[in-house]
DNA sequence: AGAATGACGCTGA
DNA sequence: TTCAGCGCCATTC
């Protein structure tokens, strides 16, 4: 059933769902929606996500706790750092950001399930 | 329909 | 442990 929902569409709500203060990677949110291996079109969708889209695609970093730095982003990546300070994780100065303790952890939260 | 792209991830050296 | 290379897979050309 969740098939019926378009890719970029399962992306949104899973990225939605990611709480303040915490991160998620691209391959954590691709096996979430069942589609482990597909991280990349995770980013995929989130690039042609609009910035002011109501979906935290700040929170979303690389397995490495890095924010991808892309060109054709012309510099959105540099302001998903400036957003992810000011939920208060302290991104590092080349802009990695410390999973080990702000990754967001699904079984901990409440995963409700709605689709 | 087939080939190329890419905001990634894992494995091997 | 760090770096480079190959593979995944939906979307786009």
């Amino acid at each position: 059933m969740n098939q019926i929902l378009s890719f970029d569409k399962r992306v949104c709500e899973i990225v939605s769902r990611i709480p303040f203060g915490q991160v998620a990677t691209y391959g954590q949110i691709a096996e979430l929606m069942g589609s482990y291996g597909s991280a990349r079109q995770v980013g995929w969708s989130l690039r042609r996500l609009p910035i002011s889209s109501e979906v935290p695609w700040h929170r979303v970093v690389n397995a490495k706790g890095h924010i991808s730095m892309n060109p054709n982003r012309e510099g959105s990546d540099w302001m998903q750092r400036e957003m992810l300070i000011e939920e208060g994780i302290p991104v590092d100065a080349s802009c990695t950001v410390p999973l080990k303790e702000y990754r967001w952890r699904p079984v901990d939260s409440n995963w409700l399930i709605d689709n």
